[in-house]
DNA sequence: GGTAGGATGGGCT
DNA sequence: GCCCATCCTACCC
């Protein structure tokens, strides 16, 4: 049995969402990647909260230094990942949106657990709650097993994907955490009430 | 309940 | 050499 009230294990069904639904404005992937299923393996989670980084003006987004080694995924075709690591320590994980050519991406902040709940406790032995395995974004690619050497991978294939789901939530909209570039920009979108809400 | 500060390393100038 | 899209611990109410 599962603890603390989570939902009981379930078989995680839903198609993969395809090229079409992520080359869109970043914006919207961003809104409409809320309440879908990440699947990593034998783990999953609900995405429960995103941030859209885009192109132009947006300072705050890894591309507006350009294309790099690092930042060239986010200029390709939608449906990639783009891992990096963030202050020496964390992964963090964003899905590329937008057509090939023109840059945008959506970090991943915070995941409900869905399936492999033990497995995630295995791989996060910090945290002493399963409230906290998933409920931010490095915490989440530590528990899902998502490192940087999966970035560039395509998320329409198999192994790393989000699968569609249909679910009733009123969305909130807030700047974006833990930047000092655009910080006053309403860029981060998250379930209203969840508990596994960052913050 | 709350927060301040340290850890730590790749990316880019 | 500087800059971080963070997490955890210790410590303080």
């Amino acid at each position: 049995m599962e603890r603390d009230g989570l939902r009981p294990p379930q078989i995680v069904t839903g198609r993969i969402l395809p090229r079409r639904f992520y080359e869109r404005p970043t914006i919207d992937v961003a809104r409409d990647l809320l309440g879908k299923v990440l699947v990593h393996g034998p783990t999953a989670g609900i995405i429960v909260e995103t941030e859209a980084y885009l192109g132009g003006d947006d300072l705050a987004s890894h591309s507006a230094a350009g294309i790099t080694n690092r930042t060239r995924v986010i200029f390709g075709p939608g449906g990639h990942a783009y891992v990096y690591l963030s202050y020496g320590m964390h992964d963090c994980m964003n899905i590329v949106a937008q057509p090939d050519g023109t840059p945008g991406c959506v970090l991943i902040r915070a995941l409900e657990p869905l399936e492999g709940l033990n497995i995630m406790r295995q791989r996060r032995p910090k945290a002493h709650r399963d409230h906290d395995l998933t409920n931010g974004p490095g915490k989440l690619t530590q528990a899902l097993a998502i490192t940087r050497h999966h970035s560039g991978v395509d998320m329409t294939k198999g192994g790393l994907v989000v699968l569609n789901r249909s679910a009733k939530f009123n969305i909130e909209v807030t700047p974006r955490i833990g930047i000092t570039k655009c910080a006053d920009l309403p860029l981060r979108f998250f379930i209203a009430g969840n508990q596994f809400v960052s913050r």
